[in-house]
DNA sequence: GGCTTTTTTTCGAGCCTCGAAAAAATAGTG
DNA sequence: CACTATTTTTTCGAGGCTCGAAAAAAAGCC
């Protein structure tokens, strides 16, 4: 039973609307949020007043806005960046990234370490993930006090709460609580997410127009991962972060995937996969890592000339198209980006992909079917974990419940 | 940009919350809704008050409440059956359902025909849906002003404004606008909605505790359905009524489906496919239609002895055990329920399909995956319909927005 | 400088929910 | 049978919130 809508809470999600308006639009003026919220002029004009008077939003240079247009001219309302501070932090293969943000989503430092994700114990990993936040958050020029909210993604499985990584390719270990460790570590709330579905956030961001209530990120890289928004959010599993589309089926008891399993999608378009295929190994061959670079030169020779390597684009086309077909049955349609290396090779998997998609019952309109490619995945997750972060900020720290009000950056337990 | 909250939903949303709160909870008391709604006492009082004025909610016979506890007893509220009624309208395999319900649930009056679905041309079909409702509404002893909504039941794919069937396996006609010929003809709103979504909707009314937040309804009949709920909230595609399981493809290139594609779990696990391959048939063989009866034969005999008939449904087990692999590879492992004239022989299905959703991403926990069965579809499809139409009664004409509050039955435009 | 236009703020009205207190309705008790 | 304890329901005033109208503010236009 879904609980009554209690008084308090009429503010407190106007509040939000006002602060995620505003984090949208850039720098609107009190009239403009009037009228994408719906809210009346005296409403926005009180929640504005309050929330400039909290330190949270602030009036932005009249000079900028060179009005052309008499009547007195809008001021437009923008987010203080000293409000807050977030920090993301990005795990991925052999590579740890972090950031910290400020609360109108500028960078204002940033740290990036190389190191031997696959071979490293438990704890020496954890340190190292805790080691450089921390060099992070000793910056003098940082107001430690301001760090709202961490955001960490992960390539691999976690859990649906956003606490923990339960899974992971870049690693042999399993279960790792980062979000509970770093929270415990900084006193600061934290969450731990799956790449591709920051991914998937960050896409939504920055392209509303293509990417807005159902799309679809797919992660091209030595696995196959993806982030998927329905309705316009992000869908988990019940369980896990779920969308594990690398490891659907594609073809029962068929090639051997790195998860064990046969026939796995993964098994046919993951890096491995296609080197695999075009070195005439072995279906049952296990999967080696394969650098970039020589991904690269596959595909370089692939639009060479026919042969082992073309073909082995047009099979991890073919495994794609099947389970996005598959996927598409049960959702409908929707946008793809196409994310990673691979992403970069998309020309050759393209056609293979259409036309096994044709031939399922959601490709039906596949020729309507958009792909967009973005070969640089690290960007895109860590603006995801941002976004994820500040947003979290407007809506639970900035316009909480029934708690005390969040009074000049202070933190809510 | 979501919209704001005005002050006039407030009321709007607590009203549909303490009807809510009545359906589902039979006959509650003032201070039983307040407990599960979290709202105040005085506001349960207000509102029920109201609702009581206007002839919504009644008092239940104090008789009935025999308190053994002392102080003031608790007064129920019940809905109040005169309050409004709705018409389900299930229409399936040469079979068409109607039945008017009133605003308490209970079943007033239905009828029932058979019919040549499958040659019958357009006119006709419409005709005899409107004409069986036309039947039922002049029926004296209903107060026609009164019939609020009208919720059509269909096997096939319908569109996700519930508006229009676009195809089905029961007519060769595609592209039916139901809901606005029902609501051209009467007058009364009405919906046109998948027959599986009615079922998934019935289940989770029926049993809350197991069919709560994520389940799936599979409809294991001539041909595969499902409907899903993720979230606590019916999951449609986003142009179609979604969730096309049936036709996700299990072997690309494999058995001929009656979709014309090739390799779709139907093509496996349908009631055509599975006589198919009991007859030793070849996989290219046409689909043809398969009694109950002769199903329910096959089934036997599959039980009594090892043979093409046991092969036939272990071949089905497999299909479904891989799709549903693939499926919950998504969404995680949910609970499911097998409804329809085949899952009467899930005895004979459910070792493969155990053996094959192993096999899986998405079997890791197969083990604790449980399997409900319900062979008879058509009560739970008019159940689902009835409360899909009731729940809008509760929602928009008993608690509508901004339009004026409707008066003693009268429906808001 | 006065007028027009547009944005923003102010102010009173109208609702809504809440908590506290009162009223209502019953069971126990001597 | 009167009285008390107990529980449910209603009443009532307080406090908040949003809204519309009007006022104030801040420009451009003539």
């Amino acid at each position: 039973m879904s609980v009554g809508i209690r008084h308090d809470d009429l503010r407190r999600r106007n509040r939000a609307m006002v602060l995620s308006a505003v984090r949208r639009a850039g720098q609107p003026s009190r009239t403009e949020i009037a009228a994408t919220t719906g809210l009346s002029h005296s409403t926005i004009s009180a929640i504005s007043s309050d929330l400039i008077q909290e330190g949270i939003l602030a009036e932005g240079k009249p000079s900028e806005t060179t009005s052309l247009k008499r009547g007195r001219p809008q001021v437009g309302l923008t987010l203080n960046p000293e409000a807050a501070a977030v920090v993301t932090v990005v795990l991925s293969l052999n590579f740890l990234s972090v950031a910290v943000i400020d609360y109108a989503g500028q960078v204002i430092a940033e740290e990036q370490r190389r190191l031997d994700t696959l071979t490293m114990p438990r704890d020496e990993l954890i340190g190292e993930c805790t080691a450089i936040v921390r060099r992070r958050l000793e910056d003098p020029d940082l107001d430690l006090g301001s760090v709202a909210r961490i955001a960490m993604g992960i390539q691999g499985i976690t859990d649906s709460h956003a606490r923990a990584m339960l899974w992971s390719p870049i690693t042999p270990l399993t279960d790792i609580p980062f979000a509970d460790i770093l929270e415990a570590e900084f006193g600061i709330p934290a969450t731990m997410e799956n790449d591709c579905n920051m991914m998937a956030v960050a896409l939504q961001w920055r392209d509303p127009d293509r990417y807005r209530d159902n799309f679809i990120a797919i992660l091209l890289s030595h696995g196959i991962g993806m982030g998927l928004v329905l309705k316009g959010e992000l869908f988990t599993g019940t369980h896990s972060s779920g969308g594990e589309f690398g490891h659907m089926i594609h073809r029962p008891g068929g090639a051997l995937c790195r998860c064990g399993r046969r026939g796995c999608v993964e098994a046919y378009a993951g890096n491995y996969a296609i080197w695999r295929s075009a070195m005439k190994m072995s279906e049952d061959a296990e999967p080696v890592d394969v650098g970039d670079a020589d991904m690269r030169a596959l595909a370089a020779k692939a639009r060479e000339k026919d042969g082992p390597e073309r073909d082995a684009y047009r099979r991890a086309g073919e495994a794609l198209g099947f389970s996005l077909g598959n996927l598409f049955a049960l959702i409908d349609p929707a946008p793809v980006a196409m994310v990673g290396v691979s992403a970069a090779a998309f020309d050759l998997i393209e056609p293979a992909l259409r036309e096994a998609i044709a031939q399922t019952a959601g490709g039906q309109h596949s020729k309507s079917i958009s792909f967009d490619t973005e070969p640089n995945e690290l960007p895109l997750i860590r603006e995801g974990c941002a976004i994820r972060a500040l947003t979290f900020v407007d809506q639970e720290i900035f316009a909480p419940g029934v708690q005390a009000r969040a009074g000049s950056g202070k933190n809510v337990a």
